[in-house]
DNA sequence: TTACTAAGTAAGTGCTTACTTACTTTCGCA
DNA sequence: TGCGAAAGTAAGTAAGCACTTACTTAGTAA
């Protein structure tokens, strides 16, 4: 009786499976609702287990929140937008930073529409992992970016302004841009355009923006 | 017995008196903790009353949340941003405009604090009336200064191009600076710089951006 | 086959929640 | 001065919450 298509039918996983279920799950439901808003049996419901499964693989909603955080961090590092416009870089393609590292953001979140809701609620509702997560991830960027930007200017080619607030002006286009579409204005009355369409008009904007 | 300063002492308070206040705690409360994290028992004990008085005078948690959306769209109507800058929107001065603007958004976020964060709480949650209150004033900003946009196109003045990716990547860029300071770096790590100097910038590379 | 371990649960526990009821206090006015 | 209305509350209630206990079932290795 330990075929493969008992194993299919049977309810019962392997540990490591269902904590990695629960985990998913958990994250699309707080992302939903928030932390508070999310009942631990509304976690047990959707995983297709009882309350008290949820509990034996998390000490407690605490717990489970942070296993979250966990999983995402092992997920993708944090240098993994830079690595994929690092040919730009090098030929230092400023257009193609701009329009790469716009673009890689605006379809970041579209596919992890989820992670995105749950790190707004995170911020409101003042968790501290994800402060730290949100930190440490924001700082990384602000340093290369800005270093990269330092670096253009010393090359004569843009403005002498301070570095971080080009990057925070690029990064506030494109973060606000993936909230309005993906939380306030779904139906896109407001705007209709599609993520390599917005993610050049940023990266003109702000080449021209801050060119000399 | 009715002088002043008994009334002063006193904890009892006219109907109006008292509801507006009951209004005032929650939106400060609902912000900081949004609409499911803020008991009413909270509410009371911060208005200083009993949890009965909270609900003799709104029939409802629902009641009391949509009597500040009211509040708020009484005390200050859509178009009060423009007004501020209208000479400057006469004079077709475009970083006059597109400075006030950032400004105004800027200071009033940060005056308001409280209620900027009951909408990203809103968003998030999903209540109607609040996405009501969003949309039918992101619209107006959008037609209001889009039209502006679209006029200095034909003035010759501004490239060709979508006026609201425009408009979009202005509020956004001030947006989530506001977002930043006042929610994720409070203390102002990745980047100190005041409303001005902010404003300031964004309308520079914004108009730089854009013109011809 | 047996015995051990890990996966899973039904049925709670005590506490908190939004909201109610039945009552008291205070005010202004005839 | 006394009375009606409005302001206010103590003490509930039923439902929902995070979390526990005491137990059953399924897989596995000797």
């Amino acid at each position: 009786m330990k075929d493969t298509i008992f194993k299919c039918i049977s309810s019962r996983m392997a540990g490591d499976e269902r904590r990695e279920q629960i985990i998913r799950v958990a994250m699309r439901l707080f992302g939903e609702n928030g932390f508070r808003g999310t009942t631990t049996k509304e976690i047990a419901n959707a995983a297709g287990v009882s309350e008290a499964t949820v509990f034996k693989h998390f000490a407690n909603k605490d717990e489970l929140y942070a296993a979250i955080l966990d999983h995402k961090s092992c997920e993708h590092g944090f240098d993994l937008p830079f690595a994929e416009i690092a040919d730009k870089l090098a030929d230092k393609d400023d257009f193609g930073v701009f329009y790469g590292l716009a673009l890689y953001i605006l379809d970041h979140h579209e596919r992890d529409f989820d992670f995105l809701r749950l790190m707004m609620y995170s911020a409101l509702e003042g968790h501290e992992l994800a402060r730290r997560f949100y930190e440490s991830f924001s700082s990384y960027v602000y340093d290369f970016l800005g270093e990269y930007i330092r670096q253009r200017q010393t090359d004569g080619v843009f403005r002498d302004m301070e570095p971080r607030i080009v990057v925070r002006s690029l990064i506030g286009m494109v973060v606000h841009h993936s909230l309005n579409t993906l939380l306030w204005d779904k139906e896109q009355k407001l705007l209709k355009i599609s993520n390599e369409d917005a993610a050049r008009e940023f990266a003109t904007i702000l080449l021209e923006g801050v060119k000399k």
